[in-house]
DNA sequence: AGTTTTCTGAAAGTCATTTTCAATTTCACT
DNA sequence: AGTGAAATTGAAAATGACTTTCAGAAAACT
């Protein structure tokens, strides 16, 4: 089941209705290949909907992540970003302090840790975040 | 040195002053056994020092932060926290989102592989956030 | 088609944080 | 100790991301 079928079958679930709007919202977003924060989603999605509201935007974004099609991601600079969850492809971030640029990685052996790590304190993870700031290559090679 | 030093060392490097106000804050501040928001801090603060307002509570412990006796933390509530940095103690976090409560762990083969991951990627790491969240013992238990 | 329920967009509200500004305090230099 | 430039303070206002409100529009069920 792709993600559109997924979506719809979520809002059914949950007695919500499909519209237009949350359509649009939803292929914009899974277009999108970096972290967008609402107000990013709402620049692009205006090109080609100008009539669809902030709000809108935002609200929708909340259903996608309830419903698993999006994360929330929060790098400390006050603005929430969502990204498209990929198939069970976890992965956590480094992110540049200088130039913003966002780097992906996994590492089963991290997350294996941190599974130990709960069970000796009797902890339950729902969720994690684990990111990593400093300079790219780039920047560290500009700054020196 | 002491952190108190350290603090007056800082202010005097900057250029900046050292004031009544900015001591009362660290003093209460490094008395903290606690994860303390701007808000906490500066409500424990009114019982010995009524006159000291908010904002110079807020501006003090982003100087703290700044000269690293304080660190930032960040668990997605929308309030900004700040702990005393311990001797060159890092440590992460476990969050349980049903009643709050912080556990504090440090398991040095997760900083290693995060250190491994950097490197991959040429990247340097400045700081970094690892948080678990979750249910801790007594909620799983309670919540069955 | 009619009815009920949910949605939408614009505007207003919320809340932590940040800025402004006039009065006060600090401190380097006499 | 006294002077004066520069930083600080607290209260209040401003900011900005996010959330709510509400009246009209759209969707879904019968
Ligand atoms: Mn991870
Ligand atoms: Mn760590
Ligand atoms: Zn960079
Ligand atoms: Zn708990």
């Amino acid at each position: 089941m792709d993600r559109i079928a997924l979506f719809n079958d979520y809002l059914h679930r949950q007695g919500l209705k499909n519209t237009s709007q949350r359509m649009a919202i939803l292929e914009r977003f899974l277009r999108s290949k970096s972290h967008y924060s609402t107000e990013d989603l709402y620049l692009k999605l205006r090109k080609d909907h100008p009539k669809i509201g902030y709000a809108t935007v935002h609200r929708t974004l909340k259903l996608l992540a309830e419903c698993g099609i999006a994360v929330e991601l929060n790098f400390g600079d006050g603005q929430t970003r969502y990204e498209p969850v990929k198939a069970d492809q976890h992965h956590d971030h480094l992110i540049c302090t200088s130039c913003g640029k966002i780097i992906e990685f996994s590492e089963p052996r991290i997350e294996n840790l941190q599974e130990q790590v709960a069970r000796q304190h009797d902890f339950i993870i729902h969720s994690h975040r684990h990111e990593l700031y400093g300079q790219c290559a780039k920047c560290a090679a500009e700054n020196r």
